[in-house]
DNA sequence: TATTAAAATAGTAATCATTCCTATTTTTGA
DNA sequence: TCAAAAATAGGAATGATTACTATTTTAATA
């Protein structure tokens, strides 16, 4: 299972990392095609997970169904917002706070915690969209 | 669109109440169907919706691509278990510091969050399976 | 109690994201 | 240059979920 170079690896990953807004496999397959018109949609999903196995990007769930991925592998939060859908990267600083309130009273090891905050993004909120 | 009683709501409902494991739809389908045989899994599928819609359960995404219910509305938080697969409810006194924390920074308006806790749960820690 | 419109159901087909399969092509080390 | 391992394209298969439809159930009213 050594790990060989490949460009449509390369393009896909160069993508992810070039864009802020956590595509998912297919958004990710549309983008690249246009640089490599012949890249099969089982490629983008092999590598997505390949690259996700090896750290190099997170697999994200916000929740609709449909696999999100990021470039970001730094500890940080993401915001998604009920309106548009869209994913937005949040910076917090007592990143760690949380694990240590959920240590009490647990007889396993919590190795760690993903949070998803939701609610209304700037745009919308400036949009006053109540559909 | 006026709610009217259906028994396979009712059985459904009472089935997910009274079990700790954080079922799928088809989880719960196996179960009723011992006491319902003719209940349709669309049935299921349909007033699991149905409930989570009006608030009566809610729905957990755990990651592993299929959907979870819990009857248990209160707020509480959950932790995988990256072993077994297995659902624990946990419970937390400081559940609203999180989301202070994270109001700093963002324009948008955060309704809430949702957090899952992933690591060994203390049944697969005695076990002491490293697979 | 009989009538009836709205809602729900069972059963099945359809959808959609994702994974699997296979013959062919690429990569890379010797 | 050669060959084995890895990756690819293209398409088929899978699996969870939703949609469709004819029939049944619910519940309000006469």
């Amino acid at each position: 299972m050594a790990l060989k170079y490949s460009r449509q690896r390369e393009v896909i990953k160069e993508n992810l990392m070039h864009r802020e807004d956590h595509p998912t496999a297919d958004m990710i397959y549309m983008d690249v095609r246009e640089t490599f018109p012949n890249i099969s949609l089982g490629t983008v999903y092999r590598n997505l997970q390949l690259l996700t196995d090896i750290g190099e990007i997170k697999k994200l769930n916000v929740g609709d169904g449909v696999d999100h991925f990021d470039a970001k592998t730094f500890p940080h939060y993401h915001f998604i917002c009920s309106e548009c859908g869209s994913v937005i990267d949040l910076q917090m600083d007592n990143i760690d706070t949380i694990k240590d309130i959920a240590d009490v009273n647990f007889d396993g090891q919590i190795a760690g915690h993903i949070t998803y905050f939701y609610g209304v993004c700037g745009n919308c909120c400036k949009k006053g969209t109540t559909k």
